[in-house]
DNA sequence: GCTTAGAGTTCACTAGTTGGACATAGACGG
DNA sequence: CCGTCTATGTCCAACTAGTGAACTCTAAGC
């Protein structure tokens, strides 16, 4: 940090190369991590030892039938990351470890009218439970990542306007919660979460470019760039919902007329079939229903899939990703959606960008954004918060 | 190269770090160095040396009224880099430095149905006077940038179908340039390169995230991403001429309808133009004529522009960038298209995306893409081309 | 049981950065 | 005109960290 282009940064950026080594292959052998990260094996040792003496790492005496390669494995309690997610209906909690393995994950409903406060009250109540079940020592948490359904300031960290979750605009989450639980707390929307949860344990996993569509209540999209979620500079990027599709379409809720949203979204989508299907009728319950037959919910879903696919047509002109991942609650759907989008996609993208271009449904429904609030943790921490500690349990000189 | 995350890798990042820190000031002194590379001063007066050795550096004795300081800069003939771009009717060369100074330029007409090879020979003649008539020497050309005005295939480097120089589909222009010119070849579209040229040069200098689009024959963009152009997986991104503004809108080039190329590119606006004003307009004559103040040329132009802001509002929603900036012949009409468009983008885009974007003209006008490809040669080579060559005849034993 | 080969460690060596001491030279005050 | 002051650049010794080579260790294979 204090010292950029210093033998001390490379050694730090050295000790990052062998966890993250480590941490995407599971296990390996001294060997294998000097061979996958071109360092010696001398370095590879020192490395592995001052690790070890930290508490990062562990080596397990010598595991299969080689030689006598120990085989060098992140400790599970080394770091303790938390991901915490507020959706339209509950709240979700994971606690994961470094080495993106999920120790537990809950979910409870929420109340939507309730005010924020109950809302992290809530929240810090259930983080505690599971890190009482899980048996985590409290001192090991490096990070929480934090998911609201609504857009976040950049610069402020204040939630803009949400109608998901009204009440809750001009609240800082990420001070809220940190205040409570005594640890840097990062945030994000669900959109950028799912496409993250999806990018590391998902549907998106060996892909370095992908849109996570989250159709819920609005339609929102999450966008990675080599590999990274991009917020634009003004921290709005993936606002699919509201591309225009038809400049004399519905009014919608941001005041334009045509988005995206007003042929996609639950709210504008769920009255077309009030007067058939009654009133309360969810995007869930359309979805099984249209699962189970029905015609008229399939109907819907292949015209919201339809829209949705013009959307992702432009995005795909646009930004031609490798793949495009769909979420939320219409995902479940499957092919009753995803064939329409495809379809739409085939007709309205450039054939050179729609030719590969992948559209799958997320693999992990509903988690999706609590996952992805883990990674945004393990990734905010960027592998250094805890190599600090063991570094300076390590190297207690230091200028 | 060989030995990432070894002390040498290390050095090398330091001497990139201070050539950087250079180039950006223009000269700086020992100490300036220091204070802005975080170097030690011993550190910095080591690489100077072994630069100044390299021939990377020039130190002036002593210049200012200071104490003693010499002043450290990039020696203007360290290495030089070559843009060369093929437009619609024209063939532009530019030959600059290290020190991004343009040390020549000259354009010549081309003729659109000249071969390839015709092409490249051209070209060829072009580099080779301009390399004469500013005297460097051959052996230090460190790169060469191409754009084309046309979809390059980004494995093979093969040139697409292009509308605008039939004949040259499927030649591959890095590799027949660098044949004849015995230098390494960068190849890029003509969009992509505007996009860098304005980001370097022009109208985008100090914003990280852009999107520069050129109106021309057809409607292309350049995406910039955290300082970076994009090109996405497939290498189509930035496809905007294709989004859809209308379902039913006109049949475009590409087999769908309605595409943004079908209300603005020339060559389907020239022709709503054709009965009023004759057959032989141009599109930059169109934008002279509105500029005097025809009412026609006005109102196409307006209409043009309205329909590039709804494309851009896209984009603007899903992108989020701080800048757009506006290239080829269209740009000159100033505000005449530069108003439609902001006010297209103001009622399209969502108003937490739109708040914070400019859009601009493209302050280079057609020298955009040559200086593009000057900076393409200066980035591929990443600054360590030369500083390679520095360093093999600074520290000859190497394992 | 011997050989063999890969795994991990140790050690001497080298590359490279750093802090501090030092020489230098203009600016400023007397 | 001269001494002092201050910032610059250089040199040197110290220290950090990575590397190759030699070495040890262990299990597999014959």
């Amino acid at each position: 940090m204090e010292t950029p282009g210093s033998q001390s940064s490379l050694h730090r950026a050295n000790l990052e190369r062998v966890v993250r080594a480590v941490r995407l292959a599971g296990s390996l052998t001294q060997a294998e991590i000097a061979r996958t990260t071109g360092l010696s094996a001398a370095t590879v040792s020192n490395i592995v030892r001052e690790l070890k003496d930290g508490g990062t790492v562990e080596v397990t005496p010598t595991s299969a039938g080689g030689r006598r390669a120990r085989s060098v494995s992140l400790s599970g309690d080394a770091g303790i990351v938390i991901g915490v997610d507020f959706g339209h209906t509950h709240l979700r909690v994971a606690v994961g470890n470094l080495a993106h393995q999920v120790l537990a994950e809950e979910s409870e409903p929420l109340d939507v009218d309730a005010s924020a406060a109950q809302g992290f009250d809530r929240a810090e109540q259930l983080v505690n439970r599971l890190i009482a079940a899980t048996g985590v020592d409290r001192t090991k948490i490096a990070g929480v990542g934090l998911g609201v359904p609504g857009p976040i300031d950049v610069e402020s960290g204040t939630l803009g306007s949400t109608a998901i979750l009204p009440g809750w605009t001009g609240t800082k989450p990420a001070e809220e919660l940190g205040g409570r639980l005594g640890v840097p707390v990062h945030v994000d929307n669900d959109a950028n979460l799912g496409a993250l949860g999806e990018l590391v344990w998902g549907s998106g996993r060996g892909v370095r470019d992908l849109a996570y569509i989250k159709v819920a209540s609005g339609v929102g999209a999450g966008l990675v760039i080599s590999g990274k979620i991009y917020r634009g500079p003004g921290g709005t990027a993936g606002e699919i919902g509201h591309i225009t599709l038809d400049e004399s379409g519905p009014v919608c809720r941001c005041g334009n007329r045509g988005c995206l949203e007003t042929f996609a979204a639950a709210r504008y989508v769920l009255p077309l079939l009030q007067s058939s299907h009654g009133t309360d009728l969810t995007m869930e319950g359309v979805v099984r229903l249209a699962r189970d037959g029905d015609p008229g919910c399939r109907r819907v879903i292949a015209d919201v899939g339809r829209h949705i696919g013009s959307g992702v047509a432009n995005l795909c002109n646009l930004l031609n990703p490798s793949r495009v991942v769909l979420g939320g609650d219409l995902a479940e759907a499957g092919e009753l959606v995803l064939g329409p989008i495809r379809e739409s996609v085939g007709r309205y993208a450039i054939p050179s960008a729609a030719r590969q271009l992948s559209v799958l449904p997320g693999a992990l429904g509903g988690r999706a954004e609590v996952l992805g609030a883990l990674a945004l943790a393990l990734s905010e921490m960027g592998d250094s918060t805890l190599l600090d500690g063991s570094l300076t349990t390590a190297t207690p000189a230091f200028t």
